[in-house]
DNA sequence: CAGTATCCTCGCAGATACTG
DNA sequence: CAGTATCTGCGAGGATACTG
């Protein structure tokens, strides 16, 4: 997809994730990975996928340190393919991609995947974003900003960003709808 | 990618997410309306995109809800491409691959976007998994459960991936680390 | 069971030229 | 400026056969 390294270091970031887990399979994969599922033919039943891309996907995904490769025993021949503590915090994303699913592709109605808290097995409360004293943020009072390490017209940039963000609202065909987000 | 429709109702969800926001383009295109972009040559010239595509995926993302075209002015013939609530509610989906971005791929000296409460300019706390009763959820906390609707053997696969959890938790060669998690 | 090896297809994406 | 139309390649993904 040739990603453009000469970018901004602030555009940069997404691409790149999405170059380590936005390959159609690997994001299912780490999804069964978190239903409990561990081993190569597990994953090829479950999801159906041809045995040669679920092998280079498992291994894209060794390397990049989200799955970890272990022994079934001591010593064994057999593996399995374990959630590293980088994989398993991909966890926020999966919800966050579940909730706005929930909400917008299957409606009120449908609630296919619930979240638990493993301790006292109750649904978690949603994913939030909160400002930081505390409130709830709705998406439109989030801005996105360079950080320290930007371009001295980072600035100027933001600006008219935020300008645009405003008159597109006040030009959006459902004004009224996006005011009650 | 084949996605299998006849699948547990709990799994078909993000792979239908997937179909709609997962195309290689897509994501980076809404991450450019985050950013201000409107107009289609803005697009092309940020991401580098060839311009059928754009056409194609710019199109895709109108049919799905999550851009809208409207006219640059009243019946003017140029258009933009605002983002609707629908897309704009994908912004903790965007938080949360930025923030495991920041701490897993670039590390803790790189912090190339902030997000920022609008009202106030200043950073967002980060985004969190909160229970029930308000604690943060380590990632390890969080279990996957089927919905209300889901068949009546769900409680024994649940059961069984608990199980499955606990037991690579202890197989695991970096216990140590994940238990700080 | 857990892959590897081969072959094949389709469509994403790039490049470029053209149009109102 | 904002696309559409064509031509082309490359690689993700599918199907299947084979191996320790």
């Amino acid at each position: 997809m040739a990603i453009q390294t000469t970018q901004d270091p602030f555009r940069r970031s997404i691409s790149h994730i999405l170059d380590i887990i936005g390959e159609g399979w690997s994001l299912l994969i780490i999804r069964e990975s978190f239903f409990g599922i561990r081993r190569f033919e597990e994953y090829q039943s479950q999801l159906g996928i041809a045995r040669n891309i679920l092998t280079a996907r498992l291994k894209k995904l060794c390397e990049n340190g989200i799955l970890e490769r272990v022994p079934i025993k001591e010593g064994a021949k057999r593996h399995e393919y374990n959630l590293t503590a980088k994989g398993k915090e991909l966890m926020p994303v999966l919800i966050a991609l579940t909730q706005w699913g929930d909400k917008w592709v299957y409606g009120e109605n449908a609630e296919p995947v619930i979240f638990l808290d493993r301790r006292y097995a109750e649904p978690i409360s949603r994913i939030e974003v909160k400002s930081a004293r505390g409130e709830h943020l709705r998406p439109r009072d989030v801005m996105v900003a360079p950080g320290p390490g930007s371009t001295p017209d980072s600035k100027k940039r933001i600006e008219e960003m935020h300008r645009r963000t405003e008159e597109s609202d006040k030009n959006s065909k459902c004004s009224n709808l996006e005011k009650s987000l």
